[in-house]
DNA sequence: CTGAAAGCGCTTACAG
DNA sequence: CTGAAAGCGCTTACAG
């Protein structure tokens, strides 16, 4: 088997404790007893028994991601890669690994994040979602332990909890407006699904520009659906029976974009010249349309960087209460969108 | 702090011991102590510790997933979140968790690997690609250590190792016979990273249909390029300075077809008129772009699943030799190729 | 069917 | 600057 530290120990002719304290690079260990052991660890290949150190150590240097419904139907979203190729960066630099949900219910992911809490086998835990009702996050709460949530906290003292996020209420407005100001007025929205704070957001804000710019908010503009290609498909079978169609529309997220134009498509409605599109989180494929999506760009890869290094810091000093970092965004324009004639 | 054995065995009045196989459900134990166990369990809300029962047991019951060059990378290609759909799928249904890799070289993931196999932070590996070179999968053989590979073992004796792959070969000869049923005769091949075994099977199969054809094999028709939009674009540039362009291109990855879309769109050359385009994967977004992409299904989501499978049954199995499954593909035709006139 | 004891491979006060 | 010893929370022969 694997060599331990206590064959290291002999064949460095030290205690095996001392062996330990050269691993953790203690600054009481002589340079010289520091140079044997490492020979020694070099000759016999040896490395740490992680779950020896973890039991001794209370720690475990791996960070728990927990997708919204796991792997299973998230990963259909490129959103999901995406942040987690941002948290992948910043655990790595820091020495973290990762360890990921693979649970598809709401329960089934409880259960996961038990296990992770109770069972020690994560250091602190980045969530991916933030919804409404959602169970996860009060018990994090509820037994102190580290997370960070790459969202907004609803319904939860914001001081509590650690977490990054856009600010979506802002995106809503802006986009709104963009569109307001190329002559819109019929302004369709097609929002995600509706447990998801940044549905709330984005509507939140969407409704503000209305007030402001004094058009009047209408019901039948707004639909609700997954964050999937035939989310997109489905919003557009509603919103286009309606007697006066809009003219814009305000889509969730890229990939429902796609969903979108596939089905414009189909029914002849030109994109940009008959209706316009603006839609959320520039996904590397939303340049990929044609027309090529205007769309704001919520750097999704930030988010998990910085959703890693805030839950680090949790993690290195777990009183530190709250923290809140608002990753800017920035609407990139493209070609579904254009001026409205008359 | 969270509950122990000792906590619950008090409780219950029985031995650790007892409590310990009351977990492991032994059938050495009568129904009504199990009883009387779990009722105290559930009152102290008992979990047990990962690390303590990972280091008496040996046990992790953790996968980890090597990705070539890790998230950072490869998580634009969606491919791998794909694979490891069908991986979290099988996982969770066996219990398993998921660990991933995060480092970038390829010194970093061999040294992750190390961490992984030396620490007993896992029970066993999928390795999510086979390079040629590659220093990962002979460590692991030299150790002993059950993995899986997704691909083919090059220049290692097969019987070795457990894999799931496709018949690569066979796909880039169906591919080759596609396109010349089609009429074409001068077809170009847009092939990935050369240091991937999947690359070399595939270019097998194109030469291997060309010599069935009598069709000459041009070396200038061939480039290769990264799994990645401006690789596609790249290829394009390459193929298309030729005085004799190609009139059909196979194209190893159907996020490269994106880029090689819109490089020949810029150009203003016709798909599938001017030239016919067939890719493999299929994944999701292949049937978003215009015109849609005729590719061949390689099953993503089955490999991982089935690679999952394997290694877990070799987890389960030690001494069970290699094992091999060839998951089948499908050429799933769309919009990118057309027969040659004249 | 159940318990006492040793052990998994580390870390960390406590001594010196 | 270094060592002996206890402990982290489990499991598993060994007894009975």
């Amino acid at each position: 088997m694997a060599a331990t530290i206590k064959d290291v120990a002999k064949r460095a002719n030290v205690a095996p404790s001392t062996v330990s304290r050269v691993i953790s690079n203690s600054s009481r260990i002589s340079e010289r007893t520091k140079e044997r052991v490492r020979e020694a660890m070099k000759e016999l290949g040896y490395h740490p028994n992680f779950n020896a150190r973890s039991l001794a150590n209370r720690t475990t240097k791996t960070l728990g991601i927990v997708m919204p419904n796991s792997a299973k139907i998230s990963f259909q979203n490129p959103f999901f890669p995406e942040v987690i190729r941002g948290i992948s960066t910043k655990a790595y630099q820091e020495g973290y690994g990762l360890y990921l949900s693979t649970g598809q219910t709401e329960d089934e992911i409880l259960e996961e994040v038990k296990q992770m809490v109770f069972g020690g086998r994560v250091d602190g835990i980045i969530l991916l979602y933030s919804r409404i009702n959602d169970k996860v996050m009060p018990f994090l709460i509820e037994q102190d332990f580290p997370f960070s949530l790459i969202g907004r906290p609803y319904n939860i003292e914001e001081d509590k909890v650690t977490y990054v996020n856009n600010d979506n209420f802002k995106a809503g407005k802006t986009v709104t407006e963009y569109l307001m100001l190329l002559g819109h007025e019929r302004i369709g929205f097609i929002g995600g699904n509706l447990d998801y704070v940044v549905t709330i957001d984005h509507l939140k804000g969407y409704k503000q520009a209305l007030t402001n710019g004094k058009i009047p908010f209408k019901e039948e503009y707004i639909v609700n659906h997954e964050e999937l290609i035939e989310g997109g498909q489905d919003a557009i079978v509603e919103l286009m029976s309606i007697k006066e169609r809009p003219t814009a529309l305000i889509v969730a997220d890229d990939i429902m974009t796609f969903g979108v134009l596939r089905m414009l498509n189909d029914m002849d409605v030109k994109v940009p010249d008959d209706i316009s599109i603006v839609s959320f989180n520039n996904v590397m494929i939303s340049e990929l349309s044609s027309p090529t999506m205007t769309t704001v760009d919520i750097h999704i890869f930030d988010l998990g960087l910085e959703a890693t290094n805030c839950l680090i810091n949790k993690i290195k000093n777990p009183d530190s209460g709250g923290s809140k970092v608002i990753v800017p965004h920035k609407l990139v324009k493209r070609e579904t969108c254009k001026k409205r004639e008359g």
